[in-house]
DNA sequence: AAAGGTAGTGACTAATTACTCACAAAAGCG
DNA sequence: CGCTTTTGTGAGTAATTAGTCACTACCTTT
């Protein structure tokens, strides 16, 4: 029982940070509402009167994930666009680690058949960041701060995947702490590839 | 009904391909042995004299994925080191593209909690196929066939998050044909990395 | 061909889980 | 304060699903 009633916004809220939380240490998959209600100390129906139905539910962590996410990839800072891409992928991997459920919760979103509202979510989540990568790798090909051959399709599909992999491999250890110390090395092999100059 | 009984070993093998057929298009969180068994034209009960319970299912498919990845791995070919590493890299996306059921069991295996049977499978998987990797990146930085310079270890990661992240993106795009075209201007500029000669 | 072991059946069960709804109580507004 | 709106309760329910088991039918072996 609530010692305080929530309005809709701040209840709907909560239930975004609280499913974040349980998908840091359960499978998203066997997530119950009765789990998420027992944690916000409030009863299963309670949830039904903020979201139609359980997909309801994801849809706004994915909602919220996509918003927050994008938004500080926007508010990074750098002079060059090698520096901001850096700053992206740190960004990215700082996220993640804070937020280990994220991209469990991700990957099963993308699980889902056909056109799910999740997987929706998910796709237009990635086609938005990589489409900041392009953007990125672009502009840097325009002042000539890497190699002019470099194939920018390939190159963001790599980025995408270092950060993917890397998420990847911690889900696999169950440990993602140790994501941070990788991920400075791992940036510093993709510019080479690029041909970055040093 | 089935037309003919199978020995108990041809059932289990049986069972794995129905699963990653299934899988192919299903969430395999949603695969119910109700499903598994129709499909085999079996009834549910046949299952479980074949498998203990649903999670030795799981484990059988692991198990399979993981021989055989592992035994194409080991019969690639290739003058230098980096040549195979480009054919266990085309194995490997060849591998997903014939049974794009598997990425998505090995995701979902990923998911489990703590220290689940299956988990422990792919984590085994990732160890073996990381081990190869790194086997032949040293032996091609002893043959002066990258840069002295190579960090071995984020090498490695990148190169399973090469595959890791294709199989994501063709997950999320629902479409897995198009992953061999991208895979050999991925594996060039991975290649450009290394600072491998051209 | 008879026997014995093995694969498969089919009907059952116990547990779980998303979702409902009539009612209660808190919040906020004039 | 008193009234309305909105949030939360609690006790359901219907559907689904993994797993069981006594029995049957097939196959192989001698």
């Amino acid at each position: 029982m609530p010692r305080t009633k929530l309005s809709a916004d701040a209840r709907r809220a909560a239930t975004v940070e609280t499913v974040i939380g349980l998908a840091a240490a359960t499978n998203p998959a066997d997530i119950t509402t009765a789990q998420i209600a027992a944690q916000m100390d409030v009863t299963q129906g309670a949830l039904f009167r903020h979201f139609a139905d359980k997909q309801a539910i994801w849809a706004a962590v994915m909602d919220w994930t996509a918003t927050t996410l994008l938004a500080r990839f926007d508010a990074v800072t750098g002079v060059t666009p090698i520096e901001r891409l850096r700053a992206m992928f740190a960004t990215h991997i700082d996220f993640v680690v804070t937020h280990p459920g994220v991209p469990r919760i991700l990957f099963g979103e993308l699980q889902r058949d056909g056109d799910a509202l999740g997987k929706m979510s998910v796709r237009a989540l990635m086609a938005a960041y990589r489409e900041r990568v392009t953007n990125l790798l672009t502009e840097a090909k325009a002042q000539s701060l890497i190699a002019e051959t470099v194939d920018i399709p390939a190159a963001a599909t790599m980025f995408l995947g270092m950060v993917q992999g890397l998420a990847m491999q911690a889900m696999a250890a169950s440990d993602f702490t140790t994501m941070p110390a990788v991920s400075g090395r791992l940036f510093d092999l993709f510019c080479d590839g690029l041909g970055v100059a040093k």
